[in-house]
DNA sequence: AGACATGACTAAATCGTTTTCCATAGCCAC
DNA sequence: GTGGCTATGGAAAACGATTTAGTCATGTCT
């Protein structure tokens, strides 16, 4: 690596003093004009660029933002909803000239915990897209007054994007209702806020239309659990009053649903229909297209990133929680027939 | 945000100078081992986490790894293929106490060069995932002597960790080829490195075998771009003499070609055959499974890791090229069809 | 006893910036 | 001519750690 070119040497070029070139650099005002110009010519000729590590220490601003992704839960990189919500964040924050920064999720011996992490970092504040918030080194990095968003988790006092699972799975309710369905079964996912809202909206949706939710109807399957989506959807066939449309946590899920009803030998929709959620790639690709919520996690990504700024930037501002609550949007899709609700 | 604990609190409480406590806490010899105790104690009583910003501006070793993911080119992270050799590399450079920081490839006005930024950050190494090696910024980055992995792209004096494009791609010919298939058309991607080798290899096999390629069966087509392959696809039905057999870019433009073909009433593999290229969690999905070339994209994200290290810690060693070739398996999948060449 | 090694600790320099405070000169007004 | 002002520049401290070159006892060897 060659030496880098620092202000002294600048200084040493220009004869005059470290301090009169950082002046320059920084466009401050006690600078004669024509100092300004060689300086910052001469800084260009010998490709200049400030070093990080030695501005950040006096200025305590790292333009860091810390991410957290917790391999834990089993999400990481290729979880595609989270990804998403990743790449919207990241761009827009690298538009505001920050920086992210991965908390180290791994299981190696001498890992800081995640509240040490962003003190040694000195982050300048945390995106939490998912993470286990049973943990005690969670809930530590929660206490911290550093600022933080968070995906789909509520805690006072900080940032909570929101998607409307409530709003949404109602919505998803209404178009599978209006099709004529009444007998709904609910392969949900794991006890979590998202899980519970989707949950809540499918409970008050059934009892507002006196629709029974038979015990043999609800299933617990985690997210993106292909193997026990394939499993649970046999035990739905197996039943003796059969319903006619099935909802699964996500997408994958439901495309698993999909294949394992067709190796049964029913067609989607006109056998049985199923439902996703999320909006994920695969719908674009799969036949029939899935019916299901479209997250906007484009929305999300941004969102997220410009409150945590506007947090980071303004501490003053916005002492408590701030909720941004994002809409879905239902895609129709192909895999909810239109049934008459007096045949079943 | 609190006043965080330096080594000059510690040193207050213990009595002792800064110097001592940093060799307490480094756990240097020249310490006796009472204070040792005492030091560290304290230090963990005050919740000590050294910053980071401070010790790495004295030793210049940042364990910070840049990645470059272009947005020029349409990638990021959700894309498949690089999302999995980046999260591979990521645990793999964690679990060895690095940590990773994208580059800014925004479109920002004031964004910093590739190389300003690798400077300005003071990047141990550089991963290349995917870039446009066209540009004049990329090409400076390559002159620097920063230790650099790339994927897929060899320049000498850097590390390349090469998928077998060419051995790959001669093995899912050989598949296509004895299940009976010989007029075999290749939709393939737009030139580069990898473009070419598959390409080779295609026209390798076709020769020794002495299987006609007429123009007709040659189609560039963008990876991933899902329009084009339905619309080449297209072009191929319409053609005098069908192929037997439709070779894709990668698995995703395959399921869209799958698609177009059985819009137009074909089925798959019965009517005609296709086979994909990457191994994507798509073709776990889709039915009938394409054949493809499964990428060990775990492998290349290992290797490009720990070969990258290497080069940090060692520079002394390996000065030149390091090639790593990582070799795919071939998803046999359910899209080829066996068929007798006599009837063709 | 003198020379020398060892152990335990500290002062001070250093990394590359930023920032505060001061110095000097020139100028004007009274 | 003195006080005060502005414009321009520099010296030095600071950020928080690491590291080098010591200091000063104490112990050991010949």
């Amino acid at each position: 690596m060659k030496e880098a070119v620092s202000l002294k040497d600048i200084a040493k070029i220009c004869q005059v003093s470290v301090s009169t070139v950082s002046k320059a650099l920084n466009n401050r005002s006690d600078i004669s004009h024509a100092k300004k110009e060689e300086i910052q010519r001469v800084a260009k000729e010998l490709n200049y660029v400030p070093n990080y590590m030695a501005s950040t220490l006096k200025s305590k601003r790292t333009r860091v933002i810390g991410v957290l992704l917790s391999e834990g839960t089993g999400t990481n990189l290729l979880h595609e909803h989270f990804a998403r919500i990743l790449n919207s964040f990241k761009d827009t924050v690298e538009e505001r000239g920050y920086v992210i920064m991965f908390l180290n999720a791994s299981t190696s011996p001498n890992r800081l915990s995640y509240t040490e992490q962003c003190k040694y970092m000195t982050f300048d504040g945390l995106l939490i897209l998912c993470a286990d918030y049973q943990l005690d080194e969670v809930q530590e990095l929660l206490q911290s007054d550093l600022p933080i968003a968070m995906i789909d988790h509520s805690v006072p006092k900080h940032i909570n994007i929101a998607s409307n699972n409530f709003g949404d799975m109602t919505r998803l309710m209404q178009l599978i209702y209006d099709r004529g369905h009444r007998r709904i079964a609910y392969v949900h996912g794991q006890n979590n806020e998202v899980t519970r809202a989707r949950f809540d909206a499918y409970r008050k949706f059934m009892l507002e239309h006196r629709l029974p939710v038979p015990k043999e109807y609800l299933y617990t399957c985690p997210y993106r659990d292909n193997e026990r989506a394939s499993a649970l959807t046999k035990a739905v066939l197996a039943l003796p009053q059969r319903p006619t449309c099935i909802l699964y946590p996500d997408d994958q899920t439901a495309v698993e649903g999909l294949n394992s009803l067709q190796e049964a030998g029913l067609r989607v929709p006109q056998d049985i229909s199923i439902a996703g959620y999320d909006g994920l790639a695969v719908i674009n690709i799969v036949r029939p297209r899935i019916t299901t919520i479209h997250q906007d996690t484009v929305s999300m990504g941004i969102q997220a990133g410009n409150k945590l700024i506007s947090r980071i930037e303004f501490p003053e501002t916005e002492p408590g929680t701030v909720t941004v609550t994002v809409d879905g949007m239902v895609e129709p899709g192909a895999s909810v027939a239109m049934i008459n609700p007096r045949y079943n």
